[in-house]
Order: structure tokens, then C-alpha cells, then sequence
DNA sequence: GCCAACGTTGGC
DNA sequence: GCCAACGTTGGC
């Protein structure tokens, strides 16, 4: 099982709307940097543990747990001329982009912010708090997740 | 293949 | 709203 953290801004989607989709779960469309893309299409699997931050907003930081109920299948938001994330060069036949779904799992009693996620040094290799890290979906450490999970 | 211009992300 | 740090695009 391998884990993950993913980046969702909470104006958009947040912790709560996940958790209203209850088992049916969402998917997780609009990602187009090919980096994140390729972590869902190859990387991805069932069951996998993923941190849900909400970033862009007063409090950026993780908020939750979710996990993957679906691997890999195209972004159909990708091929629809009305969506924000269309991409011409995305078809049904030759898809470019692709997405996971996920469900709830829990949500923390607070949030643990980038604050405070930067003044551990349990946490010094988070790929998230790498100088310049734009990444919206990144694996982490199981470590990493446990330690997060038990702050 | 280089690189300038432009667009986006995301913390602050 | 600002701006640093990227990623992408497109001319050459």
C-alpha cells in the first residue's frame, strides 16, 4: 500500500464535500500537469492511503483521509468543450489525461497546518514543503503519513 | 534544442 | 493583491 497527499482547494472542493459523497466517493478531475497525471495512471492503486490538504486558503494545511476506490481512468472533463479543464488535444480515442477516485475515510478534530507541518523535523523530506513545490498530488513516506496522522 | 514570454500555483 | 517558482508554449 503506498500513500499519498493530495491537494484540493477548499472554495472548489473541500474534506466536507468528499465526506457527503459518503462511499460512492469522487473523482478527482482537473489535474494537468503531467507529473501529478502520472501518479494516478501508473502509480495509484486501491486502497492507497491519501492526505487531504486544503491549500489556497486561510489555513492551508491537512485536513483529513481518503482513500482510492478507483485506479486510473481517463478525465472525460478533458474532452468537454464547456469544462474548465478542457484540452483539445484530449480525446475519448486517444485520452491525455487520466484520474482516480476516492472516498472519505476520516476527518482530523483540526487541521494540522503548513505551519506546523514545517516545524517538525520528522518532516524534513515532505515532498510538500520542498522550496518551490507546486505538485497537487505527491507520494509520501508510510512514516511521514503515521506521524502526520498521530500529531 | 534554446530560451523568452506567458500562465499557473499557492503561500503570505 | 503580490510575487517567487515553476511548467508550458512557440519562434528561431
Amino acid at each position: 500500500m503506498k500513500y499519498w497527499l493530495m491537494k484540493s482547494e477548499p472554495d472548489a472542493f473541500s474534506i466536507d464535500d468528499l465526506k457527503e459523497k459518503k462511499a460512492k466517493g469522487e473523482h478527482w478531475d482537473g489535474v494537468r500537469n503531467y507529473q501529478a497525471r502520472n501518479f494516478m495512471r501508473d502509480n495509484m492503486k486501491l486502497g492507497d492511503k491519501v492526505l487531504f490538504y486544503h491549500s489556497s486558503c486561510k489555513v492551508p494545511g491537512v485536513v483529513g483521509i481518503a482513500s482510492v476506490i478507483k485506479e486510473s481512468h481517463p478525465d472525460h472533463t478533458s474532452w468537454d468543450p464547456k469544462s474548465n479543464y478542457y484540452d483539445p488535444k484530449s480525446t475519448p480515442e486517444d485520452p491525455r489525461w487520466f484520474m482516480v477516485d476516492i472516498k472519505f475515510e476520516k476527518k482530523f478534530s483540526r487541521t494540522i497546518s503548513l505551519k506546523e507541518l514545517k516545524e517538525h523535523i520528522e518532516l524534513k523530506d515532505l515532498k510538500l514543503l520542498q522550496k518551490g513545490c507546486r505538485l497537487s498530488i505527491m507520494p509520501i513516506a508510510k512514516k511521514e503519513f503515521e506521524f502526520i496522522k498521530s500529531l
